[in-house]
DNA sequence: GCGATACTTCGGTGGCAGGCGAAGTATGAA
DNA sequence: TTCATACTTCGCCTGCCACCGAAGTATCGC
């Protein structure tokens, strides 16, 4: 091994880079890279969850949360026996936003000719709800209308809203006895605004 | 190890995730993350610098930028017997920046700041714009004069600017047309603020 | 109490990848 | 030609880390 200088002098950004290294190689993993880009979407997920998206067993998703934690990657929520993981901020949603965008670019180049980058931007799906800056103007047009409220951060379907849906064809009595909830803003990490997710949203996809 | 699901079922991103764990496990590498990171000044570096840059030896190193190539993450530029390599497009320096600007955030217990040398602190190149003092200045007065906005930590360029920008003798059509983000906030690793990035922060360095 | 579910900890195994020394190829200088 | 420099390829070693099985802890429902 080369000597590493013995001086402190040296690299003033060691720690940085050490750092850079750290947090690339956390997301270096496939299983965990699938982990956190099932994040993406913004629901919080429970640890079994993403052992199953990511094709592992729970004892070993539960020692990669560890270490995605320890660096401040993601964040817990302790409900119950479940625990909710959610990305730690948008700059982490930035940076796996960044790695896609790369990545992306790398396939399209060596692959076949999909659907370039705008188009992507303006239409595409967010875990399994709309996304995109269609999706953005969607949800603002709803609410307009009154199909949609918001208040204290929280969306709710009006009642109103509620006979909206059904016109257009939805189970809203079936998709009300779903666990998740109905609807639910879910921050677009390319417009930085928010969109329409939870069970509405997903229902609006298909 | 877990028999990965035969269908095709499920994820439609499971080639860009795999893409995605790729080119982070590149980064993942400390000498690699060292050698990117050096490569963020912008200037062209041989192998041997890089080698040095990164505290191991020439064939080593010589591997790592064999991969780093596969990945078209660099690019060559062959000169005799040397070999300069550069990064491969501002996508690649941006995914940098967006590293360590997460890192900087997230080691908050960094002493050190930067670069001792004072004239290098003032004015330097961060990839291909303008970083330094001065330009944590610049971005402050145009951010005072109107010429841009923030919201959200987003930096936006208002109407006044552009044409600001325009009377400069930039040419603002032909930079909106570029796919990439006309104005953006970078962290400045010396002075730990932001500083101008994006089309318009490369077209004043020119 | 009991069993079931969700998650964690521990120990052990296997494979992958980073690292170097030595030898090989290209280019330039003497 | 001969030596020096810049980079690459080869072979080998070593250590790390993802992974799992089994056992341990917490929480829910009965």
């Amino acid at each position: 091994m080369p000597v590493s200088t013995i001086g402190p002098e040296g690299e003033n950004s060691e720690m940085a880079q050490g750092e850079i290294s750290g947090i690339a190689a956390l997301l270096g993993d496939p299983a965990r890279a699938k982990m956190m880009v099932a994040l993406l979407g913004g629901k919080a997920l429970t640890a079994t969850e993403m052992a199953l998206e990511a094709d592992i067993t729970p004892q070993t998703a539960s020692g990669h949360l560890a270490k995605l934690l320890s660096r401040r990657l993601i964040t817990v929520q302790k409900q119950g026996r479940h625990k909710y993981f959610q990305l730690h901020g948008y700059e982490v949603a930035e940076l796996l936003e960044t790695l896609l965008n790369l990545s992306a670019k790398i396939d399209h180049s060596t692959v076949s000719t999909g659907p370039k980058d705008p188009a992507l931007r303006k239409a595409r799906v967010c875990y399994d709800h709309l996304a995109g800056a269609q999706s953005v103007a969607l949800r603002g047009s709803l609410l307009e209308r009154g199909v949609l409220v918001e208040e204290n951060g929280q969306l709710a379907v009006t009642n109103k809203g509620l006979a909206w849906f059904r016109d257009m064809g939805a189970d809203t009595a079936m998709l009300a006895k779903k666990q998740r909830p109905l609807c639910k803003n879910c921050l677009d990490w390319s417009e930085r605004r928010h969109h329409l997710a939870g069970a509405l949203g997903a229902w609006i996809l298909t």
